[in-house]
DNA sequence: CTGCTAGCATA
DNA sequence: GTATGCTAGCAGA
């Protein structure tokens, strides 16, 4: 049978504590109960071989046995600050130890211990609860038992029996007789361990002592009677609660891998040499699964290249090396203005070399003269059959292009590798070598330091620039042999990295190079209207108000709204303030008039100050465009991020904000064709569902919100008003984010009762839908990440966090995910698709914007008719859904028209 | 000058 | 209720 094993960690800390001398490390810091604990942990795993485990912590902060009597615990003293100092440190090293770790807000551990074992038992799986706290020994039956690790007592049925006297079944009765004086619940005066067993064997449970009070003799008897009313209370208080909701699955308490690096951290800070000599021999506990990566060079060769010899024979290097790791360092991290400063190239692990071209600090040395070194690397930078690897190739392919160099070969990039491998950590180099390595690595600032004092990479020392380089060269490398040997035991995480991202960087690098036409002159005029409509809204703001002050400031805007006109507070800000948001204005403006010019002015000023002022500024002098950047690696489900710009928002609900868009245009002879996904959501969640009635009204070309108004309110599509629409349309948008009634009665501005309503006729109507939400929630309670359609994988760590907020927002997540991720994967594989038949068929037509589920085309004139009927073929033939894909296309002079 | 909050633009 | 990025204001350097 497998075993479960939970250790009360409440317990211990206070054991451990008090237990142990008064142990500090260098720095002072107490250590003891961190050292206590963390022992007995290790004990414990190599005593009991446990399928499943967690450590389970008190929440901080009052309980339900709190309301249900003040006293309870209300008398012990403050825990003390050395220990206090320790929970931090104790609970992270617990995680880093790999130990899944519960601490339930509102709860005690033992609620939650009593809950998992309770479960545990029916799943057939056989719990040992492990405790100072005899308390719990009321847990113990067939499949549980009970084990202090400090005094190696182990206790079962027969054990607890023997111990106390009573079976476990009446251990409950026997704690409300005893009482508890730590925890401040009181017992029957003068009834100790004895005469509580002596009247449990008599009368055998305590509501048969209770009923026959009377016949008990002698002061215990009168005190017994005396307590009657408070003893219902007490079995209430010392009784575990075995039936929590909303707690993750014993069987999702499997062991995670160990952070060694975490673990290193804290036992160097916290002086535990020993093991931290463990942790650094070749021998690694044989529980880590993980393949040993590539032996670490124990020293480094890095060579700084002055001489053409020098450089020569790298270049013999690289172009018989069937993997070559490439960097570039330059002068801006601006990936359109950045110039070459040096290279650095890596062949094998622990080697490498930093070519300095353009250094020009103080006391530069010579070098070799760029243009001609760029000349010579040329046809090995331009040839696609020499393959190399680099970290986030897309810049340093702008930075080549720069100069004229079209950088061939990208193989792989290591910064796709982590972010399809865990898409919710960090992907820069340093973070990678810390990871994956176990490595520090000089970083940037440390160089060029960083904000306004921040120098340019061609000021940096040559010396210290070498070392900086030629180490990210080899560490690039030395990274990719970590990660790239991953994908052969991941076929799906291997299929998302060489079929979705490996080519999409292409496609969105082809995308920033192009750049988007934006017509300056159009966005001045809007700045100069909407400046003159925000001096007007100001001054009449500052009549209504009786004195001028700044619209844009929530401080000020509150002292005036609020303190000075007494308008109510509707709602506080996170920091407690009062809340002057869309939301509180709009209602305050049904009943006066100031909020109602606020409204207009904070939206003007939005798209003022955000684009039509700042896109023209946007516009780079050399190419007379704009160029976003498209972030391939920090949306964790898969979606592209856009930045300066951004131009993933750029306004389109009001008449007004869409007018931005008729700056976006395309020059003379070309038009903007743009291509989006209907519905594509909705339909990602009809295929994952499989629901039935969703399906139907997709395959027959429904409007869908209709559809769904019409089931919940039970009348025909023909019939559904206006409203009725919204609310549907509301329900299958608060679907796809992982909706509650609460959210949704926001949303509508209804009762949540109202709410929960329409959810409930909702998921009656569609059962297929409702049935896969519950699958998103399991599956990430077991496995701690969903996937897409097409195997991405979408970590949601938070489903561990010891609080229920936090985990709620991940199952929200996690029903989220598959259907953001999955029309991230759908559009990456169109932009493929349309680029490729584009280069294939010799096309002018050129992809400028990828907005999630929308492609934005420049195409001339010529081409327009073709690609107005092969962009919807291409799009919607990336996959075979169970619902079809349908794809919208608008031709215009600008992005506004093209809708 | 830097980091934070509040607020708001998109899918 | 999901996922982002950007601006102005503001407080503490």
């Amino acid at each position: 049978m497998p075993l479960l094993l939970l250790v009360d960690g409440s317990s211990y800390l206070y054991r451990a504590y008090h237990a142990l001398p008064d142990l500090r490390n260098p720095a002072g810091e107490p250590t003891g109960a961190l050292y206590g604990v963390l022992n007995m942990l290790r004990r414990l795993e190599s005593d009991h071989k446990a399928d499943y485990k967690a450590v389970v912590f008190d929440a901080k902060g009052k309980t339900f046995r709190d309301d249900w009597y003040p006293e309870y615990k209300a008398h012990r003293p403050a825990m003390p600050d050395d220990l206090r100092a320790q929970i931090e440190p104790i609970h992270a090293a617990i995680a880093a130890a790999g130990w899944p770790v519960l601490c339930v807000d509102g709860v005690e551990a033992d609620d939650v211990i009593g809950t998992l074992a309770t479960k545990a038992a029916t799943d057939g799986i056989d719990t040992l609860i492990s405790t100072g706290d005899k308390d719990l020994t009321q847990l113990v039956g067939p499949h549980v038992r009970w084990y202090n690790t400090m005094s190696e007592e182990m206790l079962d049925t027969a054990g607890v029996e023997a111990k106390f006297g009573v079976p476990p079944s009446l251990i409950v009765d026997y704690l409300a007789l005893v009482g508890d004086t730590v925890d401040g619940v009181p017992g029957v005066a003068k009834c100790g361990p004895k005469t509580a067993v002596k009247w449990l064997t008599q009368y055998g449970s305590l509501d048969a002592i209770v009923a026959n009070a009377d016949k008990i003799s002698g002061v215990v008897g009168q005190n017994l009677r005396d307590h009657l009313g408070f003893l219902p209370l007490g079995k209430k208080l010392v009784t575990v609660v075995c039936d929590l909701p909303d707690l993750p699955a014993p069987t999702a308490l499997t062991a995670r891998a160990r952070d060694r690096d975490t673990l290193r951290e804290l036992y160097t800070r916290y002086n535990f040499r020993t093991w931290t000599r463990e942790l650094d021999s070749d021998a690694p506990p044989a529980s880590e699964e993980a393949a040993a990566p590539p032996a670490a060079p124990s020293e480094v060769r890095y060579e700084t290249v002055f001489s053409w010899a020098a450089f020569d024979a790298w270049l013999k290097k690289i172009e018989t090396a069937p993997l070559t790791a490439l960097d570039t360092e330059t002068t801006s991290l601006d990936s359109f203005a950045a110039r070459i400063v040096g290279i650095s190239l890596s062949v094998t692990p622990g080697e490498a070399c930093y070519i300095p071209l353009a250094h020009n600090g103080p006391g530069v040395a010579e070098q070799l003269p760029r243009d001609e070194v760029l000349a010579k690397l040329k046809p090995w930078l331009e040839n696609a059959e020499r393959q190399k690897v680099l970290q986030n190739a897309k810049y340093d392919q702008h930075v080549f292009a720069n100069h004229a160099i079209a950088l061939a070969g990208i193989a792989h990039d290591t910064m796709l590798q982590s972010y399809v491998i865990e898409s919710d950590k960090g992907h820069d180099l340093g973070q990678l070598c810390s990871r994956h390595l176990g490595l520090a690595t000089i970083a940037y600032e440390d160089l060029c330091g960083k904000g306004a004092k921040q120098i340019g990479f061609d000021q940096v020392d040559i010396e210290r620039a070498a070392t900086y380089a030629a180490e990210d060269a080899d560490v690039t490398l030395r990274v990719h042999e970590v990660l790239h040997p991953q994908f052969a035991k991941e076929p799906g995480l291997s299929r998302i990295y060489h079929e979705i991202e490996l080519p999409a960087r292409q496609v969105i690098w082809q995308m920033e190079r192009t750049g988007i036409l934006i017509d300056g002159d159009t966005l001045a005029r809007q700045s100069h209207e909407i400046g003159q409509k925000i001096m007007a809204l100001e001054a009449q703001a500052y009549e209504l108000a009786g004195q001028p002050f700044n619209l844009a400031s929530p401080k000020q805007l509150g002292e005036i709204l609020f303190g000075k006109l007494g308008l109510p507070v509707k709602k506080k800000t996170a920091s407690g303030g009062a809340s002057t948001d869309e939301e509180v204005l709009s209602e305050l403006a049904l009943d006066y008039p100031l909020p109602k010019l606020l409204l207009e002015h904070r939206s003007l000023a939005k798209l003022k100050g955000t684009y039509t002022d700042k896109l023209p500024r946007m516009i780079n002098p050399d190419t007379g465009r704009v160029h976003t950047h498209f972030s391939q690696a920090s949306v964790v489900t898969g979606r592209l991020a856009s930045s300066e710009p951004n131009l993933q928002n750029i306004p389109v609900r009001t008449d007004e904000g869409r007018k931005i868009r008729t700056a976006f245009v395309a020059p003379e002879g070309s038009s903007i064709v743009s291509a989006d996904y209907s519905q594509i959501e909705l339909r990602i969640m009809a295929h994952l569902s499989g629901d039935a009635r969703l399906l139907d009204a997709f395959a027959h070309g429904e409007d869908v919100h209709r559809a769904t108004a019409a089931e919940i309110f039970g009348v025909t599509p023909l019939e559904v008003g206006p409203d009725q629409r919204r609310v549907a349309k509301s329900i299958n948008f608060g679907l796809i984010y992982g909706m509650s009634a609460f959210g949704l009665a926001r949303q509508l501005g209804l009762e949540r009762s109202a709410a929960q309503t329409y959810i409930d006729r909702y998921f009656a109507r569609y059962p297929g839908v409702a049935r896969y939400m519950e699958e998103a929630r399991a599956t990430v309670r077991e496995h701690g990440y969903v996937e897409t359609v097409f195997g991405r994988r979408l970590w949601l760590p938070e489903i561990r966090s010891s609080n229920g907020n936090r985990r709620q927002a991940a199952e929200r997540a996690a029903i989220n995910a598959p259907m953001q991720g999955t029309a991230a994967d759908l559009i990456k594989l169109a932009m493929i698709a349309v680029q490729g038949w584009l280069e294939q068929t010799a096309r002018q037509s050129k992809l400028v914007l990828q907005v999630h589920d929308e492609l934005v085309l420049e195409v001339p004139d010529a081409e327009l008719v073709e690609i107005r009927t092969q962009l919807p073929r291409l799009m919607t033939q990336v996959a075979q859904l169970k619902v079809p894909l349908v794809v919208e296309v608008g031709v215009g002079p600008n992005w506004e028209a093209a809708h």
